[in-house]
DNA sequence: GTCTATACGGAGATAGAC
DNA sequence: GTCTATCTCCGTATAGAC
């Protein structure tokens, strides 16, 4: 029932002996795995203790030696993941340099954005720390500076860089990238927010990221016919 | 304890006496009435029915005769309430009509449907239905048609009879309406799913609402110079 | 239609042996 | 550190009297 407590086999057949003094280490990414798949699936409150014990194959004292209520556990699990969420996510100024252009960086970057945010367990987590915000303001706020800090912040960085160089015309990069991600980005996650269920459409995808990104660079983008400094 | 079981009166003293065929009625409402301020304040799954049925001063037996289960009563509850967050919401066409300029009618009208979306109720009510979207699919559907016919519908409508007239160019108007309201109501409102303690700021949300205005206007109104058809 | 009283299961958390 | 066994409370839902 519980899980691999001993016997355990890898794919080859061979018994898995975990390094001594690994095991509690072991133990406590397992509870965190049995964790956040229990928590996805269920919400904060609707998510039995019962199931993770039995799923991560520890008991429950220990679970509760390791976190010390459910409502530890639930926020460890999921701050544990938000900072992974973005570590896909190549940095914006990077983005800028291999490109061939202002647009065509600002649509590879939101592209690869989107990519990140409307993968389904994305979406989940998403939609449990936002229904869980009352409960748990903390995750609010974690979301906003993980945010911030790996997406929003560079491209306000970015934006200012390009403004200077006169390539851009951008009075408050701040306000701007919330535009630009609001336009781009936003709209899927919006519709895929009150309709999970909804395939993400490849091409449907790229016509709604290059038409926001026209629209941020109709407003602040250098006029048509202009060629580079003066 | 419960409520006016009997021996209500009103606010000069008199006894309150229901009209005899009101009396399920009014027992139904204040079920409903004490159901949403339970499920607002605890979500789903941790609201209890022993609660629900303490507030409305009726018996428990009485909700399942009413509403035959937690989840039915849930139901019922939200999507009532949905259609009536939209109810204030002047229609688009109206507001355009009394407005001098487009430019006008579009802040306007966004300010009006921010002002609502951002009460700190409909913030919450928008949060717990997010976060039951996957028990409750029906939900998302729900608020994807109210919102469509109450907002995003219309809009679309008026930005293709000014399109037609000459007065914008707007070749995908129901891409552009998604646009316009990601640029202006979106941006305080993801600001606010994440960091409900927030108090809005009236004169940041008209420049972040101006703004965004500009930004549509920039792509898909009439170049600058343009006074009227030819 | 509405009430009181209760059935029945599962929740989170812990005591104490090893 | 980890387990087994258990405590205590609260959950939804219903039976039966009025």
């Amino acid at each position: 029932m519980g899980a691999e407590r001993q016997d355990a086999t890898d794919e080859y057949g061979m018994p898995i002996i975990p390094a001594p003094g690994d095991a509690a280490a072991r133990k406590r990414q397992a509870i965190i795995d049995a964790a956040l798949a229990e928590f996805l699936a269920e919400g904060y409150s609707a998510a039995s203790m019962d199931v993770i014990t039995n799923r991560s194959g520890v008991s429950k004292a220990t679970i509760y030696k390791h976190f010390g209520s459910k409502e530890r556990l639930f926020l460890a699990v999921v701050s544990g993941v938000l900072p992974k969420t973005y570590a896909d996510l190549t940095p914006p100024a990077r983005a800028l340099a291999d490109a061939p252009d202002v647009r065509t960086a600002l649509v590879r970057h939101t592209t690869e954005l989107a990519r990140i945010l409307l993968r389904p367990e994305i979406m989940l987590l998403r939609r449990l720390v936002i229904g869980e915000i009352d409960r748990f303001p903390q995750l609010g706020q974690l979301w906003y500076l993980v945010t911030y800090d790996m997406n929003n912040g560079p491209l306000v960085e970015m934006l200012t860089d390009l403004t200077a160089k006169g390539e851009l015309h951008v009075p408050d990069p701040k306000l701007a990238v919330q535009q630009l991600v609001a336009c781009t980005v936003g709209i899927p996650q919006l519709v895929h927010t009150f309709a999970p269920a909804t395939p993400v459409d490849d091409s449907e995808l790229a016509s709604t990221i290059g038409s926001g990104v026209d629209l941020f660079l109709a407003r602040y983008g250098r006029p048509p016919g202009w060629h580079g400094p003066a």
